[in-house]
DNA sequence: GGCTTTACACCTAGGTGCGAACTT
DNA sequence: AAGTTCGCACCTAGGTGTAAAGCC
């Protein structure tokens, strides 16, 4: 599997689907901050080969941006409460545009932490525990690569039902073709697991012609916002 | 002045308009607690009176709710961070309907609080400072009582736009007749000024015959929840 | 040509007072 | 009769991918 993409912006753009969280053995009584960063997978900048449905590598990554850490807003609450809930976190963290990154989930000890900051590096040792999920890992676009994500983030995100082959543009007997040929089971929540067990094939009829692979100078890009989604 | 009304449901309705705060004095470099609550004018419930248009005290107020404080979010800051911003306070606070309330901030000291929680009344004593507005006294109603405070809710609330003079059954005669006949000055925020400066008699024409005052048999209504607005 | 930005139609989510129904 | 509850039409606010324009 060749992990998601994840529209960035200036303004911000949430992340969909979103990271969740539980928390399982924590000490009830004793006090912990949450945090999620979002970290590169590795140094490199990519560019998508739209014949072959891959990500090639296309040169060095754009220097790093200042890690940001996002503390989650119950922060400072028992473990108790912590394991009482699924966690969605909500935030700003700036990343490059065609990145592939990893997003993580920190459980800190309230006596071990020196002063938790959302412009300083997560602090590390005994007492922090850090999580990364490797089906969780995406790459940053300004605008979808592959045909399939897109179909999946229209299907699954209720702001995109606008984009759904249904309800758009169908006369009645479209209606009616749609509910038997191109059925498709009722909506649920897109996960990250939809797209590692996402086939690599891509279904366009679209008329276009291949395009060979190369080896594209890589250009500059602006740094942009992804937020995650808040509820 | 009377004040103005507040309505009040199951389900939490904000209040509008909004409490807003902006501080003064405080030390920059010590950290402070930032909460407000809402507590009973007096131990009355209270009845309106149309032709009169009067609120009348009509019985003993309802048994109290246990009291609410509601911590403002960005809570623990350096009074440097409090003294830079204005405050839009938001929560949900428990009220009684047909009862008078006074809106109360307070600022506590981070060295002299003992464990602030919404469910414990705000500490009193050194350290810890209260301020009362009395033009944000308000009574609580769950339908409007007097028109005129109606009316100015409709044309100063964005989100009651659709209930305005302007915009809504009204033919091109009628747009016209508006401009001119019926001018009223653009749209601004609302605020409790608006209603300390009120009239007190109400320009309704509806052939309503008045009523008597009476001293009714106060009925025991549910508590419900008022919300001061985000943003 | 590849990537980014912008304006946009189309949604979800939720804040208004209203008026009918309901309760006491 | 007085007050409360509920569903509603009508708004604001803001989250979607899209297509065209802009940039390099």
């Amino acid at each position: 599997d060749i992990g998601t993409e994840m529209i960035i912006t200036k303004a911000g753009r949430r992340m969909f689907p979103a990271m969740r969280v539980k928390i399982a053995g924590l000490d009830p009584h004793q006090q912990y901050y949450i945090a999620m960063d979002i970290v590169p997978v590795d140094n490199k900048r990519y560019r998508y080969v739209y014949h072959s449905s891959k990500w090639m590598v296309a040169g060095n990554a754009d220097s790093p941006v200042p890690p940001r850490v996002y503390i989650h807003p119950d922060s400072l609450a028992s473990g108790d409460t912590w394991m009482r809930q699924v966690l969605d976190d909500q935030g700003h963290i700036i990343l490059h545009s065609m990145h592939k990154y990893q997003p993580r989930v920190h459980v800190i000890r309230k006596d071990f932490s020196s002063e938790l900051s959302p412009n300083k590096p997560v602090p590390s040792g005994e007492g922090v525990k850090t999580f990364s999920f490797p089906e969780t890992v995406f790459t940053t676009v300004t605008a979808y690569q592959n045909q399939q994500i897109t179909r999946l983030k229209i299907d699954r995100n209720p702001f995109a039902k606008g984009f759904r082959d249904s309800g758009r543009n169908r006369t009645g007997l479209e209606a009616i073709m749609e509910t038997y040929a191109f059925w498709r089971p009722p909506v649920r929540t897109l996960t990250f697991e939809d797209f590692t067990n996402m086939q690599k094939q891509q279904g366009g009829s679209t008329g276009t012609s291949p395009t060979t692979s190369s080896t594209g100078t890589p250009s500059p890009s602006g740094a942009a916002h992804l937020l995650s989604p808040s509820c």
